[in-house]
This record gives C-alpha cells, sequence and structure tokens, in this order.
DNA sequence: CGCAGTCTTGAGACAGATCAACTCACGTGG
DNA sequence: CCACGTGAGTTGATCTGTCTCAAGACTGCG
C-alpha cells in the first residue's frame, strides 16, 4: 500500500485523498521481459514503485523495428491510454526491461477522486506541464542532432535518472539492451555501438560487460550534447 | 474581452470563474515579424485569437540556425515558461508570423483561479495531457522517417489544424517560410524544397506562389507519413 | 565448457547536408 | 501601371554521416 502513496505527486502523499485514491488502485508484478496487457476500454494511470520498463509500440507490419517512446523508472507515474479502437494506429505497451513492481490506477476515477482536491490536480498538472516541456525539448533537438549528440544526451539523462547525478563522475547499469536505446533515439544498433567507441576512445565513457557505464564527466557529455532549455506548451503543435 | 473567454479551455467559457480569469489577462496586438518580449519573473499562459505565431529559439552561437519548436494558430493556447537563469540555455520566444491578438494570463495567477473549480483546472489537464501525447508521438516518430514522410506529416498536420480537413481535398495558405518550416522538421530549406518537388510530381501537392498549397488526396498524404497513434506519459522520459 | 544471443567492427550504399548558381514572387518606387 | 530589385525559393553537383549488409568477438547463461 506504501506504493499507491508514493504513486501521487510529490508533496502530496500525506493527503487526506491519498488514502482514496489507494482504494482504487491495484498492485502488479510485472516480470522481466513482460508487458503491461492493455485495456481496450480505458486509459490509466500507472507508477513504478521499482524496476525500469520501456514504453515500446509492437513491431507492426510495415514498422521494420518496434519504437521505444520512452524509458520509465522508480518513482515515475505514466499515463497509459487505452488502446486506439483504429487499426492503422500503433499498439504501444509498458514491458519490464526488469522485474518491476507496479501501481495501476484507472484514469479516470483518478482524477474524479484528484478533482475533490484542487491542490492534488495542480500538482498533477504541473507534472505533467514538465513532462511536456521536457518532451518537447526533445523532440526538438532530435530532429537536428547528430548520432553522437543524441548518445551523449542519453547518457547524461541516464546518469540524472538512474544515479541522480548532473555533473562530476558517476557510475549505473543500464538496464535496456542497445537496440532499445537505437529504438529510442532513431539510431541503428551498429551507430549506437560505434558512437559508444568513440566516446570511449575520447574518455569520455568506459564501459564494463554489456550494461555498466561510468561517466567520469558528465558536464562534458552534455556539451556535446548541445543541452538547451525550451519551453511547453498546452496545444498539439504542427 | 471575448478573447479572455475564449481563451478559456473548451466547455468552460461559459463558466462563473471565467469573469474572474478575463480580470487578470491583458490583450496584445503582435505585429508579424515582432516577438512577444520574454518575462523573465514568471511563467506565462497566452492565447491565440487570431494569426499564427511560430515558438522559436533565439539564435545562439553554438546553434548554426535558430530553431522552431511549433506552430502555433488562432484558438490554441500556449504555455510560455519564463526565461531561464542558465545562460547556456537557448531563449525562446515565441514569434508572430503574421499580425496576432493576444491575450495574456500570468501563469500563476491564472491557476489559482482556475483552482477555485476543479473542473476548470481538470479540462486543462486534459488539455496538456493531449498535447504531451501529440508531442510525445512526433518525437518518437521524427527520430526515424525520411525526408519526405516529416514533410508529408507536416503538410497533413497543417490541412488539420489551418483548413480543419483531415481527409478528401482541401486548399490553405502556409504562414511560415521554407525556412520556417525546415528548422521545425530538422531539415535544411533544400530538402524541404525538393521533397515538396517530389510529392508536386506524385500529384499530392499543387503549390501556387509562395504559400497556397492544395492537397487533392490529404489520406494519400498521411498514408506517405506513416501516421500512428501513441502514448502520453506524465514524467520526464528517457 | 559450450552455445546463443548481444555487441563490436568493417566495407559499401544511400539519404540528406552543403556549397553554388539561378529563377521567380512580391513589394517598392518611379 | 509597370519596371525593378531584393530576398525567397528552386535546382544542380558534391560530400559527409548514417544505414545496410556481413563477419567476427565477447558476455552471460545453461
Amino acid at each position: 500500500m506504501a506504493a499507491f502513496r508514493a504513486a501521487l505527486p510529490p508533496g502530496t502523499d500525506a493527503h487526506p485523498v491519498a488514502a482514496r485514491l489507494c482504494a482504487i488502485g491495484y498492485c502488479l508484478h510485472l516480470p522481466k521481459g513482460e508487458a503491461l496487457d492493455p485495456d481496450p476500454r480505458e486509459d490509466r494511470l500507472v507508477h513504478i514503485a521499482s524496476g525500469a520498463a520501456k514504453l515500446a509500440a509492437q513491431p507492426l507490419a510495415d514498422a521494420p523495428r518496434g519504437q521505444v517512446l520512452a524509458f520509465h523508472f522508480a518513482g515515475d507515474m505514466i499515463s497509459v491510454l487505452r488502446q486506439s479502437a483504429v487499426e492503422s494506429w500503433g499498439n504501444f505497451r509498458l514491458v519490464a526491461l526488469t522485474d518491476c513492481e507496479l501501481a495501476v490506477f484507472p484514469a479516470e476515477h483518478f482524477l474524479d477522486i484528484a478533482q475533490t482536491d484542487p491542490a492534488v490536480l495542480r500538482s498533477v498538472l504541473a507534472r505533467s506541464l514538465q513532462a511536456l516541456h521536457r518532451s518537447r525539448t526533445r523532440m526538438m533537438q532530435m530532429g537536428h542532432k547528430s548520432a553522437q549528440q543524441r548518445i551523449a544526451d542519453f547518457l547524461v539523462s541516464m546518469a540524472e535518472r538512474l544515479a541522480g547525478c548532473t555533473q562530476g563522475s558517476c557510475t549505473f547499469a543500464l538496464p535496456m539492451s542497445r537496440r532499445d536505446i537505437g529504438d529510442s533515439l532513431g539510431l541503428t544498433i551498429e551507430t549506437v555501438s560505434r558512437q559508444l567507441t568513440e566516446l570511449r576512445e575520447a574518455g569520455l565513457v568506459a564501459t564494463e560487460g554489456r550494461s555498466k557505464v561510468a561517466l567520469p564527466d558528465v558536464a562534458a557529455l552534455a556539451r556535446i550534447a548541445g543541452r538547451q532549455g525550451s519551453q511547453a506548451s498546452m496545444t498539439p503543435e504542427n
């Protein structure tokens, strides 16, 4: 049940409505490699209590390889939209990269309750605007970034999210495969591998085994990635 | 003042709090080519009553060309974040592509008032989640789309937003330059031009003058663009 | 220890960028 | 109203970066 409280936006987990929100969710263990089976009827909000997961497209006929929308880790709150009735649309699913502990809420019901406390709802809004802000920034940047910049950006993001590190040096394990990395960055596994090699030769990355990486200078990587701030908007664009 | 009411989320413009929201905003005429001068102190919500605008990065020293985050048209509600104190971050500004009528609200104050009515706040949340959803989809798709697919996708989006057309044929005028299009798609103006030529030769696009375009078969373009659905999340990704 | 799958490395192909003319639309002033 | 000039747009030739195809090497598992 503690997971349910943690699923609420920061600063509201001790709030009176928290108990009511807990009542409508359920816990779920998702083993490594398994997918959260999609519910065609309603949107859901998923909180990752522990583990790592990817939001990925099911390999379609016209899509040569599965596309990865995003990676999510412990503490993340994800909005999993119901599967579209439109056939041509891809079906996206949450797939566990490692064993995961999840808390799942029906979105409508969750918001109905959150709505009774404006502060909670506003907190959720702030969170989604922040996500939009970062998504926007990334979208734009990805549009004109080289493979090396994308890899550098990816590593900096992972350092921040997996090791809570934004400068200096850090070491952590990547829970996803090279293929997943490539699919999320729009690159092939060969290019991912080559760029990692280049960064390694430049002394900016050290690798051990398949997943462990060490970044001696996160700030230098961020500089290569050309990290910049951006804006958020509340309307669909382009 | 009518513009203020229209700035509210759909379905709430007749609501009691609407009047209070109107009281804190102000109208502004932004001539073509001019930028909304940024306020370093607070975030703002901007409603475009009429006209077209782009959200673009100021040309930085290390950025060869200004990058376009998104285009916005009449009816759009935009969240313009305050300029970051961090120097290395790009400063983004709203620039008018045509003469614009804007309604500007201080974000904090706006939400303080909207918060008094959960339904309004929830409507704003739904709107931002939708924006996030589409931003996410685009980001992923852009990662592995060809130049022709990006142009086709762009044209379909514009048909939808400027002419309210999702299938059949339609004609409209693009308010932005080829450079703006390229900057928003991560392509050069030469590539934009070449792809438009190819689509023209394929009979999928007709152009007249600099800005007018006719799409005989929007659905066919959407097919080329490889349009698919996706998911939304409330947490920053990658 | 050996197998299977992941990762790395190499050679050639292709899409898009870059550099460079050239053409045309549109606004301006005669 | 038309001639003109400027900047936007188009088109062409070449070059670079990433994908593709193809082996090979390592990791981690049984």
